[in-house]
RNA sequence: GGAGAAGUGGGAGAGUGGUUGAAUCCGCGCCCCUGCUAAGGGUGUGUAGGAGCAAUCCUACCGAGGGUUCGAAUCCCUCCUUCUCCA
């Protein structure tokens, strides 16, 4: 939830960075007016029932010194008509304000370029050289295959289109790319969390899936409960509703889940081999803390999943994402793009945001900071995407042969 | 699945219609006294929103949502959660 206080204290600009995210003027002029009218509402109601709480207690004496009550209850009886109505008028300014003010996005940071998609995204830095192929390095389905490590025909079986099944050293490999980075995240002083992978409307109102990302999400039948497209929600989540201590900051966690998303907008890309599926494993980081120490966490987090790729010796590269490909509740995102010889082109496999205090606003995150009681910061970003680690793996790691080297710190979890 | 009980502030725990936003204890903050591996005294201590330079004041919140009433933590209804007993 973007701040409404600062929207009224400084309209211009304060909308000018949400205009940068492509909000309209006129839904910003929009917002202001209903909070506007919500606060008059408000004063309004309130004084109604100030007025009507003197006059009850007035009528606490009557009674106690048997005066006549009935001049009085009329008084009452008049105003609390006037209750009545002003509380429907706030009611229904607060729905209108609320139902709007959910569905604007974060304010990007100043640090965030312009840019329409992510072809206007800034490379920030490369870390390992990929390396020369004497031969013509397949994409990952092709070696998938070939190595009976994935079947995407039965996965299809299964469930439907984007589902595929894991055999063997497949199988064998994600469980220990899992393991691997759980430990690592572990090692870096984030604590292992193991979450539900069902999470009601309210947690993802919380981390700004909903209202307006409703489509890509599945629902259960005849429940309010989603599946996780993330476990940035139920992680972050974990501390909804509460009011940490300071002492307690920063809380760093790491959890391993499935995911699940609809890929509603994705129809007709990467409809071959296992970038975009359903249902993928993901190692997470979820942070809070304090606003003056998250960029000091957000580099940790940045530099963990990077590190991550550096041991299995996976080259990458860091991006900065612009305006237009920045996620609906992030400040600012790096993403971490994995080198692909296969299809001969960098892709996502990491996304890390920093979403300053817009989640914990919504989730009403607070900690103690002396006697005020201020918003956390939350973090979240992948470390990694297990399926596409799977793939990089696949593509980096191929000899001509089409066999795979298993990088040298996965070993020891798979017996080797 | 059936029967019952309960959900109050950081914790424990009072409170069954009216100066109760909530006694008391513990914890925590500050002050004082005292001085040695202590203890005592005083005082303060929820959240959100609004008015005001401020002191302060107003409104809402006692699991959630409705209802009854001039007035509800207190009565009624629905839901959620927890516990106990039964299947």
């Amino acid at each position: 939830m973007i701040d409404l206080k600062l929207l009224q204290k400084d309209f211009a600009g304060f909308s000018a960075k949400l205009m940068r995210k492509g909000v309209s003027e006129a839904l910003l002029n929009d917002l202001k007016e209903k909070n506007e009218t919500l606060k008059i509402a408000k004063v309004a109601f309130e004084e109604l029932q100030a007025a009507r709480n003197a006059m009850s207690k007035e009528f606490g004496v009557y009674k106690r010194e048997g005066k006549d009550i009935n001049e009085l209850k009329a008084r009452i009886d008049a105003n609390n008509v006037k209750v009545d109505a002003a509380l429907e008028v706030q009611r229904q300014a607060q729905v209108a304000l609320e139902t709007l003010a959910m569905t604007v996005p974060n304010a990007p940071d100043d640090s965030v370029p312009d840019g329409a998609d992510e072809n206007d995204n800034i490379e920030i830095a490369k870390v390992l050289t990929p390396k020369e192929f004497s031969f013509t390095p397949k994409e990952h389905w092709e070696l998938a295959e070939q190595n009976g490590w994935i079947d995407f025909e039965r996965g299809v079986k299964l469930a439907t289109s984007r589902f595929s099944v894991s055999f063997g050293m497949g199988a064998r490999l994600e469980r220990a790319l899992i393991n691997f980075m759980l430990d690592f995240n572990r090692e870096r002083g984030f604590e292992e969390v193991s979450v539900p992978a069902l999470v009601n409307r309210q947690a993802l109102e919380g981390t700004g899936q909903l209202p307006k990302f409703e489509d890509d999400l599945y629902k259960m039948d005849g429940l309010d409960l989603f599946l996780i497209p993330t476990a940035e929600v139920p992680v972050t989540n974990l501390y909804a509703d509460e009011i940490l201590t300071a002492d307690e900051l920063p809380i760093r966690m790491t959890a391993y889940t499935s995911c699940f998303r609809k890929e509603a907008g994705a129809a007709g890309r990467d409809t071959r081999g296992m970038i975009r599926q359903h249902q993928f494993h993901k190692v997470e980081l979820v942070a809070m803390t304090t606003p003056d120490t998250s960029e000091a966490v957000f580099t940790q987090m940045v530099g963990c999943a990077s590190d991550i790729l550096t041991a299995l010796e996976l080259p990458h590269r860091l991006v900065n994402l612009c305006t237009g490909d920045l996620g609906f509740g992030a400040a600012h995102t790096t993403d971490i793009e994995v080198w692909l010889p296969g299809q001969n082109q960098y892709r996502e496999i990491s996304s890390i945001s920093n979403t300053r205090d817009f989640q914990a606003r919504r989730a009403k995150i607070r900690y103690k900071n002396g006697k005020k009681n201020e918003f956390v910061n939350t973090l979240n970003g992948s470390s990694l995407a297990v399926g596409r680690t799977l793939v990089a793996i696949m593509e980096n790691n191929q000899n001509e042969d089409g066999s795979i080297d298993i990088p040298k710190v996965l070993k020891p979890y798979l017996g080797m």
